[in-house]
DNA sequence: CACCCCCGCGCG
DNA sequence: AAAGCGCGCGGGGGTG
């Protein structure tokens, strides 16, 4: 059963039951901003799959009223897949996702069948017409699904995906538990008290007068590459950028210092007192989450830097008082999956382990594990030069299968093709730029297409890999989120209202065992410490099921590394 | 003033 | 110059 949900100029709602090929069952009724979430918990009663065109219509809302639900299908999400996929066939519906995606004015403009809906049926004839097309578009994605080349694929993708969007939603609206208090000291024990506006804070302008007077340079601005790269050529000093590494390089007295100050600059800017005065409300760190928002199909983030939280402030991640946080890490996903999506027995053998390095290490670089993983990491990545590119053919001879299929990724995205994940997300289109490569005329114009091919192939190479562990890790991730929610339907209603445990009256209890936080290969869970052990075996089940549900029997495994603790710098 | 690109660095 | 993949963000600096 589907219920099909859009929305309406008020606020409220139009909802309708549609059958397994998204045909209408009766006529579409509304319902108000007021009545809607009563109205959603007694439909979510028949376990339907709610259908929406973004879960960012109802979703929010609903957590807010205290309402879960069980899936869904987001279009939007799915649009996204399939209006590219190469597994599907007709080219239909790729023309309807071009039309909505390409078209400011749809939907009202190619209304088509459903103008005669116009006149009857509902007070307001053009959202009637918006939930038809919205319905319509559905009905085609399943069409879509059902034609394609491997249906069994296609679904569990647009399974995941869409559950990827409630957990999103859910871990957005739950936030990160942050203690404020922790963060400020350790600004303080590390850059020096708050400064006053336009100032920088203490510790870093004594190393600004340091460096000025290292470089004999009194208006030195450390802030300004330009500035400093003047700076250290007038010294001696012949870097050819100010990167870190770079400098490393170099012995000279101004170094240490320069490098200090970046460190602690950087800190400064990226997560300091601002940052957590913009991103940080009673006690949580909250992000938009951007599924799909990566071509590779990982998660992106917007605002705050969400998946880029530095380990130097993770102390500031803390479980409330009586819960602890699960922080559970997948171990080298991308090669396992590598080793799984190309039927390689040697390196799924040596993925049947907990350290798949260590394997290949032994089974053909001497024993030397650094060896096997930057070889492993060049071949994923398509290096060409240095110690990567050197092992390349030893690992090619031990592993022939697994080498060759991301080298024919790499062929394919070479000559402009396209290449597919396990699942079915494929590349997009390469554009104007493979247009204009193909028509060169100068040495010049030549050269720059090579350049240009050669970096697609690095793409789609690294493509096949990077998004079949991003869905590997969204099944993962929804088995943890239905695990967690049967987990929290079981928990005594002990909590329901109670913000004592909290210890912050405004935050909303919704349940017991929370996903707060996903990043590409790891989840977080903030939990009650009596359910911990319940919600180790949550993540853990969920990873073997994860491997199953996208390679079946392949003798493959996905181990993770779980630590639970008080704050996330205490996990690996 | 807004806007855009580059640089550098954080994460996987 | 470019450089093994994918991101977001803040600051500098140039442009209109």
């Amino acid at each position: 059963m589907h219920i099909l949900i859009t929305p309406d100029d008020d606020g409220g709602a139009h909802l309708s039951r549609l059958d397994d090929s998204g045909v209408a069952i009766g006529s579409p009724w509304k319902v108000s901003a007021e009545d809607l979430p009563q109205e959603v918990v007694s439909l979510e009663e028949e376990q339907p799959r709610w259908v929406w065109d973004t879960v960012h219509d109802f979703y929010p809302r609903l957590l807010a009223a205290g309402v879960r639900l069980a899936r869904c299908h987001d279009i939007s999400l799915i649009r996204t897949i399939l209006r590219f996929s190469s597994l599907v066939q007709d080219p239909r519906y790729a023309d309807m996702a071009a039309r909505i995606t390409g078209s400011a004015d749809y939907p009202s403009a190619d209304a088509g069948p459903v103008e005669q809906l116009q006149d009857s049926l509902f007070d307001a004839p053009r959202q009637a017409r918006d939930h038809e097309l919205t319905r319509q578009e559905f009905a085609a994605q399943l069409a879509a699904i059902a034609g394609s080349s491997s249906p069994v694929r296609l679904r569990l993708l647009v399974a995941a995906e869409s559950a990827a969007g409630l957990v999103a939603t859910e871990m957005q609206f739950l936030g990160v538990p942050w203690d404020q208090a922790a963060h400020r000291g350790l600004l303080e024990e590390v850059l020096g008290p708050e400064p006053p506006l336009g100032q920088r804070p203490r510790k870093m302008e004594a190393l600004v007068a340091e460096m000025r007077e290292l470089l004999r340079s009194p208006s030195l601005s450390p802030d300004s590459p330009q500035d400093l790269l003047r700076a250290l050529h007038r010294n001696g000093i012949e870097v050819r950028t100010t990167r870190q590494w770079e400098l490393q390089e170099f012995h000279h007295p101004v170094i240490a210092p320069l490098l200090e100050y970046k460190k602690l600059s950087r800190l400064y800017t990226a997560n300091g007192w601002s940052w957590l005065d913009s991103w940080v409300r009673r006690g949580r760190f909250r992000s938009d989450y951007v599924v799909g928002g990566v071509v590779t199909g990982r998660w992106s983030s917007r605002g705050g830097g969400a998946l880029q939280i530095p380990k130097s402030v993770r102390n500031a991640v803390r479980a409330l008082p009586g819960y602890k946080l699960l922080v559970a890490d997948a171990s080298q996903v991308e090669p396992r999956i590598l080793a799984a999506m190309s039927a390689d027995q040697g390196m799924a053998a040596a993925a049947r382990g907990q350290d798949l390095y260590a394997e290949i290490a032994d089974a053909g670089f001497g024993g030397s594990r650094s060896s096997a993983k930057v070889a492993l990491l060049g071949a994923m990545y398509g290096a060409t030069t240095g110690e990567s590119a050197r092992l390349m053919p030893q690992l090619k001879k031990l592993y022939p299968a697994a080498i060759g299929l991301v080298e024919d990724a790499a062929r394919r995205g070479e000559r402009g093709e396209s290449v597919s994940t396990w699942l079915g997300r494929t590349t997009p289109p390469p554009g104007a730029a493979w247009e204009a490569a193909q028509r060169t005329q100068t040495q010049e114009e030549q050269r720059r297409a090579d350049s240009w091919a050669r970096s697609r192939g690095r793409f789609t190479r690294n493509f096949i890999v990077q998004g079949t562990a991003a869905e590997w890790a969204e099944c993962w991730l929804a088995g943890i989120r239905s695990r967690l929610h049967a987990l929290g339907a079981a928990w005594p209603k002990a909590l329901e209202g109670d913000t004592g445990a909290a210890g912050s009256s405004s935050w909303p209890v919704t349940g017991p065992a929370e996903l707060v936080f996903f990043l590409h290969d790891e989840i977080m869970v903030h939990a009650p410490e009596g359910l911990i052990p319940d919600c180790v075996e949550a993540v853990e089940s969920a990873a073997r099921d994860a491997g199953r549900l996208l390679f079946g029997t392949a003798p493959v495994d996905f181990p993770l590394t779980v630590a639970v603790v008080d704050s996330y710098d205490q996990a690996k």
